[in-house]
DNA sequence: ATGAAAGCGCTAACAT
DNA sequence: ATGTTAGCGCTTTCAT
């Protein structure tokens, strides 16, 4: 069947070095009471045989396999390339590697991974996931699985996670336009069945009514994730008899296709509707005009992600927390006073 | 140490079916040779013990790891997205998993992936890196491990890859504009240092110069991937004397670019000037005005390369062959005729 | 049709 | 300080 060498085993290396396997297995651990000279001798031996620990069998043992899982139900934006660049570099520094299982919503999918995962093929596991199934994440959490939610809003306090301060976040984001003299501010949303969402377009409402204003239930819009589907609602914006002078979307995604749909309806960006996005991607800022938005630290929150997860693994015990990083308003050019807006920035 | 239930083993289904562990892994693979009573019972009991069963240990016997490597220089476009969806759903129908390493291009960490791979980790490599690294090649090619490099314009021969007609989708991008009467054709590539930029850029040429059109060095401008440095460029373009009438980039996120700086300049697409990008992302088609490219197949190119990936697997001493997929001219709003380019659709 | 037993590569007692 | 050995969970001969 297959035709290649067989890789180098712990047996081969003992043999080449004429010691015996365990001694073999103490100097890859790094163990104590070896003899310098023979320590020398076994690494010697595994160079040149081009020896590299299998570990399947080494994690089959009880031992660590060195590999997390990352679940993700799609790649492709900015937001998530930015997050695993924090997952990834936090990983290559405790020399650990990453199994990658895209689900792509398919909800069975994600049970299937999760359990499989934990049966064996990882040390832990990080999940993002808008909406977590109950019936995996009791499973990790029966077998007592390392494992850290990854940006959702709060904690059910049955398992680690981390997050942002939506809320809060949200609340700055109208308090600004509120400042900026806006009344008439429009919200587009992702989809509500996400925590992070919710907290966000509760984060709005409590702003406006905190400053008197009425939220209208007309500028509340939830989108759907398909730019087809954001269209229709901008332009249902657009027809309001009495249009909003700001639109506030729940992530950057949005704002920059509300900026292209405003566009394409030469309705100018501030100078017309002010626009306010969430996260701070990267293109946030070299978009024209770049985008107001409340700055979500996506790096950060993946590197934490891993450092909880590696506490976890070494202390599975350790009581479950959410961890929640702070966002701050970032203020660009797409966002001006309603009272001067035609003297922009051009 | 770790405190938690251990998980079922095919031990304790063999015990609770009363049948021994051999029945059990027979029902487990499918095999023939099991009363169906029998079948049911053992069923019956994995079911009710939650079992699943422990990759790593049925990977230790069986010789495969049943884990592919994809190397890749960074996440975040929709490309490369699109990439992973194939390759993902291509590893998924034949119960692959997927070990990720991003290379962010960092070249020590390729050489360092390749090897570890190599030795033991996955069973094959997948390469999704601009340029690849002779160094760790050569240590693949001598060990014989499977590998594919995926989006490169044209093998070596001595390993597989999979890519596609860059040169002729060039030439047809730019023969299009031809027929569209335009002279002033400007191009904006990629790094030259990758092979598929300089297909494009040379079909490019070929077209300008079968039309009998001069190429002028003014209108050939080399990317960086900054957006800050796209900018320049199309600022260069615009400060002509003689400013072109279109521009080809090799690349949608290119495109994409110019398009958000042409209209910072308040340049209308296509009226003022036309644009063509090449590889047709999803995004292209939801920008306004939508984008005219080239199709590149993208999605099929991941699927392909698994495929020849498994195919090498099977049977590592194939010869290695380059398969070019087909790319096509996707005729949508971003370019116009000369002659009557003002009355563009609205 | 079913069971018993020998490993796969490694770690961790337990000896010495 | 070093070696011996018993598994980890599973597949796969080889018996029966």
């Amino acid at each position: 069947m297959r035709t290649n060498h067989k890789a180098a085993t712990i047996i081969d290396v003992a043999k080449a070095a004429g010691v015996s396997v365990s001694t073999v297995s103490r100097v890859l651990n790094n163990y104590q009471h070896v003899r310098p000279t023979l320590r020398l001798r076994v690494q010697e031996a595994m160079n040149s045989l081009g020896y590299v620990p299998n570990r399947q069998a080494r994690r089959l043992v009880g031992g660590k396999s060195g590999v997390v899982g990352l679940m993700i139900h799609a790649l492709g934006t900015e937001y998530i390339a930015e997050l695993i660049r924090g997952i990834d570099e936090a990983l290559g520094l405790v020399d650990y590697d990453m199994m990658l299982y895209t689900t792509h919503r398919h909800k069975e999918k994600e049970d299937f991974y999760a359990r499989s995962i934990a049966s064996g093929l990882a040390d832990g596991l990080l999940l993002v996931v808008p909406t977590i199934g109950e019936s995996y994440l009791d499973a990790l959490r029966e077998a007592n699985f390392p494992h850290v939610m990854v940006d959702v809003d709060n904690s059910d306090g049955k398992s680690w996670s981390v997050g942002v301060s939506n809320w809060k976040g949200a609340y700055e984001a109208t308090r600004y336009l509120l400042a900026l003299n806006h009344r008439r501010i429009a919200i587009i949303t992702d989809q509500l069945e996400m925590g992070t969402s919710n907290a966000r377009l509760a984060g709005y409402k409590a702003a406006l009514e905190d400053s008197g204003v009425v939220v209208d239930p007309e500028l509340v819009k939830e989108n759907n994730y398909m730019f087809p589907y954001t269209r229709k609602l901008v332009e249902a914006l657009l027809d309001l008899p009495e249009r909003p002078t700001a639109i506030f979307t729940t992530g950057d995604m949005a704002a920059l296709q509300v900026m292209e749909i405003l566009r394409s309806h030469h309705v100018r960006i501030p100078d017309d509707i002010s626009l306010i996005g969430f996260d701070d991607i990267p293109q946030a800022s070299s978009v024209y005009p770049r985008l107001t938005t409340i700055h979500h630290p996506i790096y950060e929150m993946g590197q934490t992600a891993v450092q909880i997860l590696l506490a976890q693994i070494d202390n599975p015990d350790l009581q479950p927390q959410h961890v929640q990083l702070e966002t701050r308003l970032e203020i660009r050019e797409s966002s001006a006073s309603l009272e001067n807006n035609s003297a922009t920035i051009l």
